[in-house]
DNA sequence: CCAAACTTTCAGTAATTTCTGAAAGTTTAA
DNA sequence: TTAAACTTTCAGAAATTACTGAAAGTTTGG
């Protein structure tokens, strides 16, 4: 791969990863940060980015502060340098793990209580749409609670990073 | 629960359950769509969800068209009435799968396809920035082509509708 | 202290997404 | 065939979300 070829390359990977993150909730920007900062061999400064990303002092520095707050990119300085360079976790299992944790944080259990919330209310038993909310709100509910089950499981095993082998093996 | 208490509660949890869909990427409307079917003991026609949800009639259609499209709700039509209904799927295993399928179809296969195609390249070997981009997308390759895989297993299984017990079981 | 180097904030603007409602399209009963 | 009953479409409006850039804030070396 010539070295234009592999700028192009990584533009073009970093603009559809981007874009892949919109579909779950991620806003392009941040993806697209922390697309940069995964392909980065060595840390990187606010300056860097914004050329690298034709994006504002403004912008880089609110997504960078939201992608350190879901702990995939770490701070990082060097004595005798003034500026703050950012770094992104690179081992993908690590990575999902934290994403797992935060979404539980974040999103799973607000969802759990409101969940848990509805489905705890006494139905009044001669009504069968009562009844039909309790029931289905109880099944999601459960549900839920065995996917943040299963979640807990996984990402804070000791075992974590062997997981990924054995589940390919024995599939 | 009394009736004004129960029209209450499940009025909240459609909003909240709104919100939620926002973070996963899921429109506020199309998730309270959802949500009310859900709830539903028979199909409902579009008048209905309008008058419920106080959206307009095109807003009504083309987000029903989509969770139809997503395989979450069916058309329902009755004999001798010219009007559709719609019902959403209420097992929240048979909803799961369903879900895990489409997103996989939509988004999983197309990040697989970037990732595959930026992996596949031939490095520069004196590079070390074209190394660690090779191995960087191989490792999110492997890791999403492993997802997919286990996705496959679970929402395909036969047994599906059994896992959820043997997962709380044994965890 | 001060001033240079750097980071954060936030009001205003831009881009994107979602919604409305009226008009066009379709189906069916008579 | 026709008209009533119903569904779909889509241009423009509204709401939401994201971005910019200049000003304010902070830290540090001298």
């Amino acid at each position: 791969m010539k070295s234009e070829d592999f700028k192009e390359a990584k533009a073009e990977f970093i603009a559809q990863w981007g874009t892949l993150g919109s579909s779950w909730g991620i806003n392009r920007t941040m993806a697209q940060i922390h697309a940069f900062l995964m392909l980065a061999v060595e840390p990187c400064d606010t300056n860097t980015l914004m050329d690298e990303l034709k994006i504002s002092r403004g912008n880089a520095n609110s997504n960078l502060r939201d992608l350190v707050g879901w702990g995939l990119v770490r701070r990082v300085t060097y004595p005798g340098d003034r500026k703050e360079y950012f770094e992104a976790e690179k081992d993908v299992w690590t990575m999902f793990c934290t994403i797992a944790r935060e979404r539980k944080r974040r999103e799973i259990e607000p969802a759990l209580q409101l969940l848990r919330n509805s489905s705890s209310r006494s139905a009044n038993s001669k009504d069968p749409e009562q009844k039909h909310f309790i029931t289905q709100t109880a099944a999601l509910a459960e549900f839920v609670e065995t996917a943040d089950l299963i979640l807990n499981r996984v990402s804070r095993s000791e075992k974590s990073k062997v997981l990924p082998f054995l589940i390919k093996r024995f599939s």
